[in-house]
DNA sequence: GTACTAGTTCGACTTTTGTCGTACCGTCGG
DNA sequence: CCGACGGTACGACAAAAGTCGAACTAGTAC
């Protein structure tokens, strides 16, 4: 896909149309923090949902229970808003569901090679 | 104490003298968790012993106090373990002191590009 | 021997993180 | 209007992780 030129950011993950929801808040590129990022990432439950997103990206958003993690949905909140906070995905509420996708282009511009070492990961298998 | 430690990994970061004094109990190369790893390296005091070890490391291997770290002894131990038991350094003992360096090429081969991003950190600049 | 030194181990404490129930809110379809 | 639905907020609890003092061990040096 060419860059279609955006109104104000500097960098999209992707060539984003335009009517979108505002990103619920999260911190910009700059304050991305390695021991953040590298600790939200180290929980499996997050680094399952992470890795399905990368995998699954096609579809561009996913609702919260798209995921079919088996866990209550106070869990998921925190788990999801962890990820948010720390910069690896980005929110918007389309209606009642709120969708999430990776910032794939800010973690590369950051922290590159880090979301290939995600998509390798594999649950718990050696 | 987690799991499995074997000693006698397969791969050697350096062709390495004879003689060494044997590794701490180590996990293979093999069992090396992507969770644990990162988890180990979320702790920024941790993110700081692994960076200099990896700037400094010409000269190969670092006793504990050469750090410089202000923090009592018995919180280095605990850090320098969890450093080790997730497979991040390779320590031996020598005489008194216990020496530490980073399992560069267990961690390349089975996390490329993790040490560079470590290596790029800075404190806690922006 | 004594003393010094690098580091461990133990245990107590505090802080952080994850888990989850309950109550709640806003949107959509009747 | 109502109820179902996707999700948040709060709060209580449990488990994990960091902090550190005190006592201890093992080499080295005198």
């Amino acid at each position: 896909m060419p860059p279609t030129m955006a109104a104000a950011p500097a960098i999209r993950e992707l060539p984003e149309p335009p009517g979108l929801p505002e990103p619920l808040p999260e911190p910009a590129v700059d304050d991305l923090r390695l021991e953040t990022v590298l600790s939200a990432l180290s929980e499996p439950l997050r680094l399952r949902i992470v890795r399905k997103l990368l995998l699954e990206r096609e579809s561009f958003d996913h609702p919260c229970g798209w995921f079919g993690l088996d866990r209550p949905k106070s869990s998921l909140t925190h788990h999801f808003k962890a990820l948010r906070e720390a910069g690896i995905i980005r929110q918007r509420q389309y209606g009642l569901e709120r969708r999430s996708h990776v910032r794939v282009a800010d973690l590369d511009a950051r922290f590159p090679g880090l979301l290939a070492l995600v998509t390798a990961w594999t649950p718990d298998a050696r």
